[in-house]
DNA sequence: CGTTGTGAAGGAGTTCACAGCA
DNA sequence: TGCTGTGAACTCCTTCACAACG
C-alpha cells in the first residue's frame, strides 16, 4: 500500500470518490463495495481499490468500505477539514459566474473576497460581497489566510498576477485564463478553459461522424 | 507517423498549440520550432513534435512549423472549419455565466440556444437570447443542426436529460453536472467540475505545507 | 462466501537520442 | 548547421487475477 507520494491520477481521482460517497450517504446506504463506487463514480473496481489503497485504507473484506468513515478520509486527505478561504481575481462575465457559482460553497470553499482592477466594477455588489480593488490583493490574502485563488483574468494581465498571488502567499490556484502560465516549485497551477474543452469535444464529434459506422449493416 | 487513432493525450493538447500558434500570429511570428511552442504550451519540444508528428504534418527540418498553415491544419483536424452551433441546457448561475463568456464566440462556437424548464426563466433574456422551454429541445436541436451540447443542470436531472439529447441527435456534451452520467458509445462526454478542480488544489496545497522544505536552510 | 488488497502483466504516454533532411 | 521526425527506452497508469481474510 503506502509507499511514495500519492499518484496524480489518483489525487484527481478521489474528489469524485467523495461526491459519490456523499451521495450514497444521503440515500441511506452506509456501506459499498468497491464494485458500487466503481459505477457511482464511473470507473472499475480494480481501479477504485488501487486508488483507495494509496491512502492506507481499509475496508472490510467480504463486506465493503465504510460509507461515512471513507468520505471522512478523503475529505481529511483532500485537506477539506474546514471551509477554505478562496480570493476570487477577475470579476468579469465568467468571474461574477464564479462567485454566484454556490457549488464552491457545497463543497467545502469560501470565496472570502472578490477583486478586479476596474474602477466601474470596484465597489459592486456581487453575490453578497463587494468587489474590492486589485491592489487591495496582498492585505487581502494576508487577511483572509488565503492559499487558494481562482484567476479569471484577461490573458495579457494574468502572469504578473499569477506572480503577485505566489508573493502573497497563495500556494494554489485555478486558472480559467487561455494561456499557459508558470509558477514556481511548490505552488500548484490547474488551467481550466472552457473553449478548450469544447474543441476536444469537436474532435471527437467529427470523428464519430467521418468513422464509419462500428457495427451493424444499417 | 500516421498509423492508428491519435492518443487522447495528443488530442486534449492540440487546442493549446492552436492556441499559442494563433497568439504568435497575432505576435507576427510566421515560423516557430518545436522548442518556441512548447515553451508557448508549457510543454516540451520532444512531446509538441510527437503530438504534431500524429498529424501527418511536416514542419520544415532546421527550420520550424509555418504558423498560419500549422494553425489551419490544427483547425481542420479539430473539426473547427465553421463556427458550431451549441446548445446550453441550463440557465441557473453557472449557465448564465457560460451564455455570457465571450470565449466560446472567440474560440469558434454559438451557443445557438438557450434552454431551461423553470417557468420564471423561459422568456428571459440572457446574453441576448431569449431563453427557450426545455420542452422544446428536440426542435431546437434539429433547427439548428447542434452535435454539440453544454450542460449546466442540478446532477438529479441529469441523466433524463443526457439521454433525451443524446435521443435529438447531441454527439458531445460538455458537462458541469459534478455526477458521473453515462453516454453509449460514440457519443463524447466531458466533465468538468470546479469544486472537484478545487478540492485536487486543496490536496497539493496542504501537501507543500506539511512537507519538509524541499531545499536550502534559507 | 464475498470482497478487499496487491503483486505482476499489460498498455499508454513521455522522453531520449539520433538519423535524416532542408 | 539546426531542427524535424521517430524508433527505442523508460515511466506512469490501468487492469488482471488471486491470495488473504473478515
Amino acid at each position: 500500500m503506502r509507499d511514495g507520494p500519492i499518484p496524480a491520477a489518483t489525487v484527481a481521482r478521489l474528489p469524485v470518490y467523495l461526491q459519490a460517497l456523499l451521495e450514497a450517504a444521503e440515500a441511506g446506504v452506509d456501506v459499498v463495495a468497491s464494485d458500487d463506487l466503481a459505477r457511482a463514480a464511473g470507473y472499475n473496481a480494480a481501479k477504485v481499490r488501487k486508488d483507495l489503497s494509496y491512502l492506507g485504507t481499509h475496508g472490510t473484506r467480504g463486506v465493503g468500505y465504510d460509507v461515512e468513515g471513507l468520505a471522512r478520509e478523503l475529505s481529511l486527505a483532500l485537506g477539506l477539514v474546514e471551509d477554505r478561504p478562496v480570493v476570487l481575481v477577475g470579476v468579469g462575465n465568467l468571474g461574477r459566474a464564479l462567485a454566484s457559482y454556490d457549488g464552491f460553497r457545497r463543497r467545502g470553499f469560501r470565496l472570502a473576497a472578490l477583486l478586479d482592477a476596474a474602477p466601474t466594477v470596484i465597489g459592486q455588489e456581487v453575490a453578497g460581497s463587494r468587489v474590492r480593488s486589485v491592489a487591495e490583493l496582498e492585505e487581502v490574502v494576508a487577511e483572509h489566510a488565503s492559499s487558494l485563488a481562482v484567476l479569471a483574468i484577461p490573458a495579457a494581465q494574468a502572469q504578473p498576477m499569477v506572480d503577485r498571488l505566489v508573493a502573497a502567499g497563495v500556494r494554489a490556484i485555478l486558472s480559467f485564463v487561455p494561456t499557459h502560465l508558470s509558477v514556481p516549485d511548490g505552488v500548484t497551477l490547474r488551467r481550466v478553459d472552457l473553449a478548450t474543452e469544447l474543441q476536444i469535444l469537436s474532435f471527437y464529434e467529427q470523428l464519430v461522424v467521418d468513422a464509419p459506422a462500428p457495427t451493424a449493416p444499417f
